[in-house]
DNA sequence: TCTATAATCGAAAACGATTTTCAACTAAAC
DNA sequence: GTTTAGTTGAAAATCGTTTTCGATTATAGA
């Protein structure tokens, strides 16, 4: 989805359109890598230079609600952000270089709710991501 | 696998066994539920009463070190811990109370592996967690 | 049993990420 | 234009976690 349509989400949310958000939104949504708070902050920065930490925060926030971008949990912090998939989608992503990409995995449905029934829990969600290194990074080796 | 052969495994890296230790492995080692440091601090306590948190968090690095324990990611926070499963096992979550179950999930590896494939990434580990109610909460409502 | 010593302790201070406060600014409605 | 409520960045506050430090203590060796 274009940052345009971001944009246009946010703003019929009834939340104002202005520089500093549309560098965070445009930053966010052209990134195919997932980003932390600081790292918007930098790439956002050279596109409004007077963009506040805070701001980046308060944006990411906001996206989080209206579900344009997700948080990417890893083994070394779950401060991470990235363009949500449509639809229920899982994780692959690059341990070294942070390039994610979305799979389909509507088979397992299935088999997480047997493993529900075999220990008597009602399924409500799962979560489920595979990491390793992608082709790019592997060459680099 | 009960507390004391925690303590056993502690004491063979050349960790020395106090009775703050104790009340954090004794906590861990029987608790069915992800804790936080905070919870084990107030759990332990009333084993150990002058331990401090400090010594909790010490306590848990070093069981995570030995694999006795592992970190648990939640929606809410990915600062809780929980008794590891033997060998490679996936978690299945109380959203309610907390209650973890471990589960196998063998069969997954070749899809796993079959997406990275068609993406071109190495796969190199997983990350599955099923969320849900468990029987005791279900009926409580 | 006694002693020596390095590991461990808890309290307090430091730290880093995130959130809140606040006065100035500005997008959007009229 | 003017008005107004949403938004801004800087600074301060907050929260969970880590480090520092002097006192304590588990353990090994005498």
């Amino acid at each position: 989805m274009s940052s345009e349509n971001w944009l246009v989400k946010l703003r019929s949310q009834g939340y104002r359109l202005t520089d500093a958000r549309r560098a965070v939104v445009e930053t966010m949504a052209q990134s195919p890598r997932a980003l932390t708070p600081a790292d918007v902050h930098d790439l956002a920065k050279e596109q409004y230079p007077a963009l506040g930490l805070v701001t980046v925060y308060r944006t990411l926030e906001k996206l989080e609600e209206l579900h344009l971008v997700q948080r990417v949990h890893q083994e070394q912090g779950c401060n991470a952000y990235l363009a949500h998939a449509d639809g229920h989608q899982h994780l692959l992503i690059c341990e070294s270089c942070k390039k994610a990409v979305y799979f389909e995995g509507d088979d397992l449905d299935d088999f997480f709710s047997d493993v529900g029934k075999k220990h008597n829990f009602t399924v409500k969600d799962h979560w489920l991501q595979l990491f390793g290194i992608c082709e790019d990074c592997e060459k680099e080796k």
